[in-house]
DNA sequence: CTGAAAGCGCTTACAG
DNA sequence: CTGAAAGCGCTTACAG
């Protein structure tokens, strides 16, 4: 096991000084192409490996943004990571991702690991919990960092809070079941007091008093395994349902085929964030959908400008939503 | 925006020098604790941040692991990818997650950028196609690396390959719906072609030759709408399916509720991978359960053997798997 | 238990 | 277009 070669080595075998090497590592213009050319030979020959630490050192911008995600195991979070990665990429930005696994604390442990790694912004969907620590540590180390999906620091000049408009969604939802003729509509899943809860639910109550009906719901782990049971436990009358998500009317869904009720006729189903399985899934289910995609880039691109232009994104700021009218909710098949 | 402060201001305030506040920061047990303390109320008072670049560029050993993955959309590689990254984290080892995106190039490129990051070690579940560069690339880094889930070198001696018996699986499936009484078995899904595909339905082809029957494949995208459009192109005789994956299983799964076909009775139905869904859809799935997290813990176990004590893993290993017999299979009700 | 000194592999002005 | 020199913030022997 030998050493590994350094740009010193590459300079003496290509006979150039160190410096100039460097400079044909930052592919600079003022090298002639010549030298370059017998730069990169001798770097193949000698087998050199650049040493980023060694760089980053001198020029603190490091190209790496960190993202730290409350649950990477849901589909919809390793969606936007995939997509902001695959976008920072094109853009020259390496991206780190890390799961908090809803731990607060971990979270902290990450943002901190990460920011030693000398990170040059950060993209946070946060877990919830005391978490202040992680964003205070951000704050410390003067670094540009996103809350993205969910908004758990009040200091959104400091970490802008970018999401999607919830409520408009639930409220289209609901208008659009009581238009397919619903007589008492449901609002099924979520944990009570969580923000993202309230917020998905606000534009149902809203849609729900203006239509002086009285409201239901019924709250719970987002899961297939929560909206299977919740089958159960809806009141005879109720005859439609928007759901917090769409793990939630998929185990509905479920439900429904296991008792033989019809869902798109005897009962009218709505979802919320319209994933890959909605439209493979039968009966097909309704869902309010989220551009997950045209987010992920547009958190990236807004991230971008914030890094080297200095341009601070506004304080929040709401992607809009759109309803995916399928036979859960209309009794139309496709 | 001031300069960033270093040891050297934190041992100017404590009153020491930089060498104790590095034997401080590594936790040295030669340093008195009083000393120890008022170096720390330092650190916190001046808003130190570790720098690590500067630190790696003297200690090579990181601390750092790499993780590319092909497809970080599927959940099974995401449950693999987040256990792994916690495994390692409880063992004082940071990892960088990337998604190659079933693309060799990109493949290569992470892995280049990861090495220059100074990785100690990597772990690939490989694209396929020609991404030799990659595991070249790691060869002349030296570094050790696994591939997981998928071998696409063939030198295993260097890069240790580890996955799942998966010929165990389907065969044990296919024993369980001839046990079942099913006339006429089909294999759906998986790219032909494809190592993984070959492997998973040569134990289906095994015990169908063995009891003189005549297998019939029918081959496509691993996806739920691939199996949603099987259902239409089996033969009439077939009464039962092992499929390549939950997916194509699921996707089937929706087709015979299209057509109201009675799974579990009128067609027998087995998965494979066991992915949480299974449980929870109507009627239940039956699965091959590949256990991933007790996986991606023996994959983590078996790098840090090797990162430390230069145990280097066997060539080949293959995890058990173990059939999980539900409704579409048994028709028994749970 | 603590300090002074060298050096890790680069980049960055500054000369030429 | 290329070279000599300084320095980034740490760690690591080596003295004391």
């Amino acid at each position: 096991m030998t050493r590994r070669p350094t740009i010193l080595d590459v300079a003496a075998l290509a006979g150039v000084s160190k410096s100039t090497v460097s400079l044909v590592l930052q592919n600079s213009t003022q090298v002639k192409a010549e030298t370059r050319d017998a730069v990169r030979a001798a770097m193949i020959e000698i087998g050199y490996v650049y040493n980023r630490a060694a760089a980053q050192m001198r020029s603190p911008s490091a190209g790496l943004v960190g993202l730290v995600i409350n649950d990477l195991r849901n589909p919809f979070f390793t969606e936007f990571a995939t997509v902001l990665q695959m976008t920072l990429a094109a853009k020259g930005y390496a991206t780190v991702i890390a799961n908090s696994d809803e731990d607060a604390d971990l979270q902290a442990k990450l943002v901190g690991s990460m920011i030693e790694h000398g990170v040059s912004a950060l993209v946070v969907s946060p877990a919830y919990g005391d978490g202040g620590d992680a964003f205070d540590q951000i704050e410390r180390a003067g670094i540009p960092a996103m809350q993205v999906l969910r908004k758990t620091d009040p200091r959104t000049g400091l970490f802008p809070f970018s999401s999607f408009d919830y409520a408009a969604g639930s409220a289209r939802a609901t208008r659009h079941l009581m238009n397919q003729g619903a007589q008492r509509i449901a609002f099924v899943g979520g944990l009570e007091g969580r923000a993202i809860t309230e917020e998905r639910k606000s534009g149902y109550l809203a849609e729900i008093k203006r239509a002086g009906a009285e409201p239901f719901s019924l709250h719970g782990r987002s899961s297939r395994g929560f909206g299977l049971d919740a089958v159960d436990q809806l009141p005879d009358d109720v005859d439609a349902a928007v759901c917090f998500n769409d793990l939630v009317a998929l185990g509905m869904l479920s439900g429904f085929a296991r008792i033989g009720r019809n869902l798109g006729q005897d009962f009218r189903l709505v979802g919320f964030d319209d994933i890959e399985d909605c439209a493979q899934v039968w009966p097909q289910l309704s869902s309010v959908a989220c551009d997950i995609d045209g987010f992920a880039r547009a958190t990236a691109d807004g991230l971008l400008a914030w890094m080297r232009d200095g341009v601070t994104p506004p304080p929040e700021h709401r992607a809009p939503v759109e309803l995916i009218a399928r036979t859960s909710s209309t009794g139309r098949m496709p």
